[in-house]
This record gives C-alpha cells, sequence and structure tokens, in this order.
DNA sequence: GAAAAACGGTGATCAAAATCACCGTTTTCT
DNA sequence: AGAAAACGGTGATTTTGATCACCGTTTTTC
C-alpha cells in the first residue's frame, strides 16, 4: 500500500527532483478516508500540510448555522489543500470533506518551511497551488453575491459533470441544497423549471444535463 | 520625494537584509495616486507586483454589473497587493482603489521571481502577505453569505472606524452602498434604524459610531 | 416483508432586500 | 448668486428565496 501511495506522489508531482521525493516520503504519512468525511474541522489546529494524492476533497465554509462550498481539490490537477496555518499557527477557518473515497498525504510543518527554501520546485508548487485556492475562492465569492440561484444551480451541475465526466450526476436535492447553502424544497423547485426549459433531465436517482 | 519613498520601504519592511533592500530600490519605480482612482483594474495584465508604501487600497470584485468590497490593503500591516498574476500571466480577477493618496511601488516580475528564491525573508513576506489577502477574502464571503445587510453595515462601518482611528465616519450613503453591492436607499433606511436602536448617530456629513 | 428512513413535490406564507418614484436639502461649481 | 449635482428620506411595490406544512414514493434496513 505504501508503494501505491508512493506512486501517488510521483502522479501528483511529476517534476521534482529525486532528493526532494526521498525527503517527502521519509517524511510524510499517509491517511485514508471514506467518502463524505471530515479531513480537517474548521477551528482545529494543524501541524501538517495536507496534501490530496488521490480522491477529491472539497472545502467548506460554516458560519453560525449556515454552511456552503468554497472550492474542490483535485489530486489531478494539484494537491495542496492551504498553507494558511503553516507560518502563523492559527485554527483554520474552514472544513475539508472529502467528496470520494480520499488518500491525503501529511507533511509536518517544520519539514515543509526548511524544503521551501531548500526547493525551488517545492516553494513554487505550494505557491501555484494557493493561488488557485484563492483564485477558486473569489470566484465563488463572486457567484455567490452575483448570480441568484438558479444560475448557481447550473454552474454547480456543470462543474460536478464536469469533474466527474459525465452528465449523469448522482446526487440527492438535499446535499446539492447543502453546497450550496440553500434549502432542498428550493432545488426541487428549480430543478423543476430547468425540466421546463430543457437543461435538464430527472432520472430516478440522478439528474442528467443536456447542455450540448 | 525618492528619499521618502526609500524611507517607506524601510517602513515597510523593518527586516530585511541591506542587500535585498539596495536590489529593491534599483528595480523598483514609484507611483503616486489620488484617493479613489484605480491603481490595477479587473481584466487587465500585470507584469510587476504592487506595493502599498503608503495610504490604503481597497480590493473590489466586479461582475456583471454588481461591484462589492473584498478587503483592504494597508501600508502599515503589510504591503503585497497581490502575486496572483505573476507565475502564470492571466488578467487579475479584481480592481485595486485607493482609499487615500496612495503611493505604489512596483516590482518588476522577474525580479520578485529571482528573489523569491534568493532570499527567503522575501519569499516569507508574500506569503505571509497572501496569506492574510486569503483570510481575508474568506472572512468577508462568509459575512456576505450568512450574515444580513445591516450586520455586515455594522461591521463595516466599526472597521473604517478603526482603521481611521476615529468615529467620525465621513462616507456618503452611495458610497457604502457601493462598498457592500447594494442601494443607497437600503443603507438610508438601515442608518436610520441604526440611529433609533442607539448604535450611530447621523450629522450634517458624517456618521458617529456610539458602540463603546 | 414490514418498518423506518430518505427522497421529492407542492401549496401557502413570510421576510429581506431590490427597485421605482418622488421630493426636499445641501454642497459644489462657475 | 444661480444652476447643477450630489445627498438623503420615505412610501409603494416586487422579487427572490426561506420556511412551514403535508403527503406520496422509493430505498434501506433488519
Amino acid at each position: 500500500m505504501v508503494d501505491t501511495n508512493q506512486s501517488y506522489i510521483k502522479q501528483c508531482f511529476p517534476v521534482i527532483e529525486e532528493r526532494l521525493y526521498q525527503e517527502i516520503i521519509e517524511s510524510c504519512s499517509y491517511h485514508e478516508f471514506p467518502s463524505s468525511s471530515y479531513v480537517v474541522k474548521q477551528g482545529a489546529y494543524l501541524n501538517f500540510l495536507p496534501v490530496v494524492l488521490k480522491g477529491q476533497i472539497k472545502m467548506y465554509a460554516e458560519e453560525e448555522d449556515v454552511q456552503f462550498l468554497l472550492y474542490y481539490i483535485n489530486s489531478g490537477e494539484s494537491c495542496i489543500l492551504s498553507f494558511n496555518h503553516l507560518f502563523d499557527p492559527k485554527p483554520v477557518q474552514f472544513s475539508a470533506i472529502t467528496e470520494e473515497d480520499t488518500v491525503v498525504m501529511t507533511l509536518p510543518v517544520n519539514k515543509v518551511k526548511e524544503w521551501f527554501v531548500k526547493y525551488p520546485t517545492f516553494a513554487r508548487i505550494i505557491i501555484n497551488d494557493f493561488q488557485r485556492n484563492f483564485a477558486d475562492l473569489l470566484q465563488t465569492t463572486k457567484e455567490i453575491v452575483c448570480f441568484g440561484i438558479e444560475d448557481r444551480l447550473v454552474k454547480y451541475l456543470e462543474n460536478k459533470a464536469k469533474r466527474d465526466k459525465s452528465n449523469l450526476i448522482h446526487l440527492s436535492h438535499k446535499k446539492i441544497a447543502l453546497d450550496l447553502g440553500t434549502s432542498r424544497e428550493v432545488i426541487s423547485r428549480i430543478t423543476k423549471k430547468l425540466e421546463k426549459t430543457g437543461v435538464l433531465v430527472q432520472h430516478k436517482r440522478c439528474i442528467e444535463l443536456m447542455g450540448c
């Protein structure tokens, strides 16, 4: 199993130098999570850097009793979850929940700091990733503020279809509502409306997106 | 004037090594902006890193015809505006508008990249700052989603008072509305309501915050 | 196979905020 | 000083989405 994990590391970081790779596999540890479980819970203090090796994670904000989806972390595109807390220990301000069965590797903070100056590639990867997180968050914020729920739902479904590479979306109205920070009834009504306008078709257990 | 600007750099980066400081003053250029002018406009391509030396800037998102405040950049606490665009040239997804008369220094991208690996202090400053931006953005997003306009207005005013170190807030209802992404009438009604509950008092040209 | 749990639909009602319309006051500009 | 522009107040109306209530169907579980 360790061998499998090591191959994930190679896949996620195809360009790192051999020495860095060796250091990583010496210091990291692996954690497996089933779908829909917490990897990080808002308010916790982390002394490690979580990296998604396989699977998918969604970042959630929680405030008062409302929670809502911020953005996704995939293993494919890049893997760093966040380093918000690395240099200045504070409780994290969001939660991370697995979207499917997921393997996470954790790197100790002190090593991360060390590698950050020692290996420009490593710094580059982290920066790059953080940048993407920032851009994703900004995009989400804009959509929340500027678009109505209907548009947001369509985007959400399109995004889901794209990530799953399938037009069939296996999600209950309730789960969708949770991600969009609204209620089931609202989703139920809007999907109905979207069905009438031909954007999607609802089947027994899933939604089929029609957009070309 | 260059001397003044150089002293601003010292103030903003009190801990950098002399060699880095020398490199910065050799490569940077200075720009002065009056209050309420665009430093960066959403959609532009930047090939420099803007750093606020003096004054204050607010970051704005614009989408459709709605625009709203994301967070502030002060010269005091730290100065990096963003490096979202540094490593992977893309149009910036927000605008930066001066809140008062402001001096900005710009650093060429190639130098920034060079210093990033050459001077750990520099990397540290940038990361730290980016982190703060991320945290601020996240906080703003949560407030937008979870709080009603009344709460957001109070927070906005408290924040403004804190930044100005004065309970007297010289802002028109219209400007406030713009920052909060709503309309003047709404602000007008809520300030009235807050006046009745004793949270604030409205004077001729300004609002006085009462909360101890 | 029966009970329990999750799911989905829909009408009625409510609340927050956006929008429109109008009007008087204050400030700024020339 | 006089015109123009910005500012602020307020009623009426509308829209969006949240909430409540209720009910039938499907899926899971034991």
